[in-house]
Order: structure tokens, then C-alpha cells, then sequence
DNA sequence: CTCTTATTTCGTTTATTTCCTAAATACCGA
DNA sequence: TCGGTATTTAGGAAATAAACGAAATAAGAG
């Protein structure tokens, strides 16, 4: 989770999402629309899928760019409600609760 | 709006932030569930104010942070609709923004 | 196999962030 | 005013992030 506050920390990123909220792109369709290399690009792209934000298609020689809606609403409801423990813990056994105090 | 994204994408300042939704807390008493040093901590105090996720009020030698609520649900409604274009205030009605295609 | 198109990886440079210690500032009570 | 507590500012080292051009990889067409 907290690579995607990562992710999402940067301003081109933030814009590449908003992208994809339209409709899936390819890599150079989305990077046409930049003012910066497609390396540079590619590395964004690269972190926003560390974070699990997006997911790929290889289709032909492009690589297609999906959205991963859930996992932008599971970010906006920790900003909510800040409880950050939301994601994989198989292995939670409380003592007494890390929630409230 | 770019701040506050910056100001979340910090572990430690994500964790004060959860801190001070269970009430305002002095700068030192936030300091002292950390392990770092209070400058430091000064320093992500100084970062969330900027971004205006919270807000202080002095009282005697202590500054009480107190967590600006509302800039955090604007984050949040920025993740899950991505507009980006909250600045402006009693006006919202921008239909198509600074963005280029 | 070779050529072209699409995308990523590599290596490097520059900018930003994070953290620290030491010093400065602000307030209060005696 | 002096002394103590609380907090921030200053300055700097180390780590991380962002950007680029050049080269590498992957797939499809011929």
C-alpha cells in the first residue's frame, strides 16, 4: 500500500491514471501525450504496476495499459480512514487492536 | 493539491495523520511515538501543513496539531474520480480542464 | 532471416528527500 | 531577568527519484 501512495505522489502519474480511467492505452499512446522520452514514461508506467495500480496486455508488438480501479479505492478509503492495514494479512492475530486506542 | 499526495506519499507522516484523527496532539507528544529525531519530525510537520492537512494552534510552550478532515476526504474523492482540478473553491464547475489531448 | 515498430533496460547526471546535530527562538514561571 | 521546556531553523551528508540518450529486446510482416 504504500507503494501506491508512492505511485501516486507524482503529478505525471496521477495524469497517466486519469488516462486510463477513460479507456486502456498502449504505452506510446499514452506517452504521445507527454512532453517527456518514452523512457521516462516507461519507468512511471513501470512503478504505477509495482503498486498493482494498472496491469498489462501485451497485444502485438504494444503493451496495453489497464487501470486497476480497486486498488485506487482501496488508497482512497485508507486516506479516509487511515487505517492502512487493509491489504494482505493472512497472519493477523491481535493481542488488542492496533485500530483504535 | 499536488502537496498533499507529496506530503501522504511518507509512511511517517501518513502515521501522524492517523495519530491526530484520534485528537489533536502536541508536536512532542507526536515525536515521542516515533523513533527519530524531533527535528525531523519537525520537518513533516512543516511538510503537512503545507499541503494543509493539518493545522496548529499554540498553547503555552506546546503547538497542538490538530488533522484538517476535509483536505484528506478532497484527496480521497481526487483518487477515486481523479479530476485533479479542486483548487478554485465555491465554484466548481469546470467541465473540461488545464488538461490537453 | 531481416526490417520495422513498440517498448524497456542501462548508465549517467541532476534534483529532491530524508535524516541528523547544533543552534536559535518562543513561551512561561520564579 | 534567568532558567527550563518545547519547538523550529540551519547546514550538510546520504539515499532516493527523475530525467535523458543509447542500446537492447520483443513481436509481426515480408
Amino acid at each position: 500500500m504504500s507503494d501506491a501512495f508512492d505511485a501516486l505522489a507524482h503529478p505525471v502519474r496521477r495524469q497517466i491514471l486519469k488516462l486510463l480511467r477513460k479507456r486502456p492505452m498502449s504505452a506510446g499512446e499514452i506517452a504521445d501525450r507527454f512532453d517527456l522520452a518514452k523512457p521516462t514514461l516507461s519507468g512511471h508506467f513501470a512503478v504505477l504496476k509495482a503498486a498493482d495500480l494498472v496491469w498489462t496486455e501485451r497485444k502485438g508488438t504494444s503493451i496495453i495499459y489497464h487501470l486497476n480501479m480497486s486498488v485506487l479505492e482501496e488508497a482512497a478509503a485508507v486516506l479516509l480512514n487511515l487505517t492502512e492495514a487493509v491489504k494482505p494479512k493472512p497472519n493477523r492475530m491481535q493481542k488488542w487492536s492496533t485500530a483504535r486506542r
